[in-house]
DNA sequence: ATGAAAGCGCTAACAG
DNA sequence: CTGTTAGCGCTTTCAT
């Protein structure tokens, strides 16, 4: 079987508390020759520590474990880059639970998961929790942190952008191109989607401009949702279109093409993530682009306990989907 | 602190042997009675297994670690919802670990990561191993599995499309579109990298076509890939391309518009993967499309000891970005 | 049906 | 600098 310190102190000759002190590097506790045996005999025998064991005893692992739900978008990878990177900086593991697609169950699976062995931190990537999730994570005294997502409760940890913000200046963008009727397509019914709301209606607002009630469309951020979408907004006769998610976007502007709309003059579409999609598409997107990375990076922070801002800053980047009109 | 089975045997006045039957549900090793009370027990407590401890005594835990690198594509997501659903049905948990992008250093800590704890298998996907790799899984005792990735060596488990069909289905239509100088693009230059070569070449033989040494461009799988590799491409005259995946041939597209080269007419494309980005793609991609959610699932079956197969049929989905010449 | 006791592999006082 | 020892929370014989 797998080689324990056991052995390994047998065959050097110490006790397995040395051995043990060895392999933690526990600072001068022990002499350079000692160090150097061990070391030699461990590798020999292939040893491979039992983390387990070690949780165990530590109560406090070294791991964060990062929740993400299979959203149809695609930013997941620029965050769990940042939070990798930040992690190991920090001499974190990771490890990422996967909860579906946006599955209630999943979900709740996916945090016991992560709550049943010993974790330094949770971070939950675009999750809407239930009463039951808030009620597990509260009650498991782990740190956790939501991520692109906010709560809009200032004792619960979160970094994202400001959604508010975000969806304030897409409107603004558009109507500084000379559009007044605008649409926002596929936002969720959560924080993210109400919060976008506002954002838009401020917009709106602040230029006189009114807002009629079919001019926001629920979604779930997907490709698929935006190619729907845009049949509904043909009886509208908005000019411009703020997308909730790259993907979205690409739908929108594919149904259109499909439907002979010419883009961007017939139609504009400002889109909100700023991923690859938004060059993948024809006309390229121009997009309120996220900075998916730095919200990665300050969530450990934050959940780790150093301090780290709520939200992180986003800007837009131009491309070609938006027409002056 | 949260509560233990031994808290949970003091409040009920039983012992902890018994609680802990009575939450591993060990059949009727306990009476109805104490069953229920101690249930009741440990709900109120908020009482959460503890599975570091339970993993270090059985030595065998119940979860599969999938390692994934940050692989510019973007099929993981449906090999994970396989891989999630069939482990739930074997009453697996799932974790992943990711291993940057294909940095071999990442690559080989997420193996490590995975091997430190007690773990029923180890799931690898598109992950090219090295020799370091191969020793550390290989000297585990613990079952391993590549997915999506065929290293052909028969005693190592795998669950893949068939690269070389994959590259040769590709290959055949568009020659039974007319073309006959065709080109290979983005393909790595490991195992799937050359099973496509020689599915292509193959093809090209069986027809009497040559291949030029410079209508074979390796990359990355990228989108940037893509991007890049149009350029290359120009001096060949070559009438089709076989992308390697459905982000080298958005690049290759988007980069032919940029260039005002017409598509699909004066250059064709057939991408690997049938995507989303297929879809968003214009003109929408035609594809030799992967079966991801069951590559996932049997990757699972076979790590887990039962019957599956090595290859996962592909089939092609027409769409329109090859030409009839 | 239930309890006592022996660990799983490791760390962390406490002695020396 | 190093060894001894007492657990971490849980499962699993072995008795009863």
């Amino acid at each position: 079987m797998k080689p324990t310190i056991k052995d390994i102190a047998d065959k050097a000759g110490v006790s397995i508390a040395t051995v043990s002190r060895v392999l933690a590097s526990k600072g001068d506790s022990y002499s350079k020759k000692t160090g150097r045996k061990v070391l030699k005999i461990a590798k020999e025998m292939g040893y491979r520590k039992n983390n387990t064991a070690v949780e165990l005893v530590k109560k406090k692992g070294n791991v964060i474990a990062v929740i993400i739900n299979a959203t149809p978008t695609n930013f997941s990878t620029q965050i769990i880059d940042g939070i990798q990177k930040q992690a190991n900086s920090l001499g974190q593991h990771v490890i990422i639970l996967y909860a579906g697609n946006r599955s209630p169950e999943l979900q709740h699976q996916a945090i016991l998961t992560a709550l049943e062995r010993a974790i330094s931190g949770i971070l939950l990537v675009a999750i809407e929790p239930d009463q039951e999730d808030m009620k597990l994570l509260e009650g498991a005294g782990t740190p956790f942190c939501f991520v692109s997502l906010y709560l809009e409760q200032n004792n619960i940890l979160a970094v994202s952008s400001n959604n508010r913000d975000v969806a304030y200046q897409a409107t603004n963008y558009l109507i500084g191109h000379g559009h007044k009727k605008i649409g926002l397509a596929g936002i969720d019914q959560y924080h993210t989607g109400s919060q976008r709301i506002d954002g838009y209606r401020l917009a709106m607002k602040e230029h006189q401009l009114d807002v009629e009630d079919d001019w926001i469309k629920l979604g779930d951020y997907s490709y698929a949702s935006g190619l729907k979408l845009l049949g509904d907004f043909l009886s509208t006769r908005v000019t411009g279109i703020v997308a909730a998610s790259d993907m979205v976007a690409a739908g929108l502007l594919n149904a259109a093409q499909q439907k002979g709309i010419q883009l961007p003059d017939q139609l504009s579409i400002i889109s909100i993530d700023g991923t690859v999609i938004c060059q993948i598409a024809t006309p390229a997107l121009t997009s309120v682009t996220q900075d998916f990375y730095t919200i990665g990076v300050e969530s450990v922070n934050k959940v780790m306990g150093k301090k780290a801002p709520l939200f992180i800053p986003t800007h837009i980047t131009k491309r070609s989907s938006v027409a002056e009109i």
